[in-house]
DNA sequence: ACCATTTGACCAGA
DNA sequence: TCTGGTCAAATGGT
């Protein structure tokens, strides 16, 4: 799962930074506890490795990784890969032990709001110039062809050494 | 004190 | 061996 992000400025950092471990209407947000970042071949800027802040917890083997574009400072390309096994996009049969006061009734729809907190950990990447003013405008991008940066995309969790 | 981030080291695949 | 992905100790914030 591709997507990507692009900056303006319109909100706050400090919103964006709230927003991150904030529920919401739609549900429980998931939350990412970066695990590394590395100086990418080609690329300006370093890529950022995320997984499940729970992971321990619900063994959830969701990970997301955050690559500032080189042409294009104020949009980034997250990839998701894995698939939560807590929570809302949960699909895992350990779902159930996982989510104790956590009702798994919201699904993933479109019209569930930006993931905000995405930014927030976008953000970080010397974001030197653009100012603390700045909003998010994420979208998916289904014409996205080239994937040579990228190992497959899809969600069923591929190879995890 | 606990938990997340940082950062270089380490590891595996091409 | 080079590159990308992960680990883990140290550090900082709450």
């Amino acid at each position: 799962m591709l997507k990507i992000y692009k900056l303006n400025n319109k909100t706050l950092f400090s919103n964006v930074e709230k927003e991150r471990d904030r529920p919401t209407k739609y549900g429980p947000v998931h939350t990412w506890r970066k695990y590394g970042q590395k100086e990418i071949l080609g690329s300006k800027f370093p890529r950022a490795y995320y997984r499940c802040t729970h992971q321990k917890l619900y063994n959830c083997p969701a990970k997301k990784q955050v690559q500032r574009l080189n042409d294009d400072p104020f949009t980034f390309r997250v990839t998701y890969r894995g698939s939560h096994t807590c929570q809302i996009y949960s699909t895992a049969p350990t779902a159930s032990a996982a989510a104790p006061t956590t009702p798994v009734t919201t699904s993933f729809s479109p019209d569930y709001g930006p993931p905000l907190f995405d930014m927030a950990d976008a953000m970080m990447f010397g974001s030197s110039g653009i100012g603390v003013n700045m909003d998010i405008y994420p979208f998916n991008d289904p014409s996205h062809h080239d994937d040579h940066c990228y190992r497959r995309s899809e969600d069923g969790d591929d190879e995890d050494k």
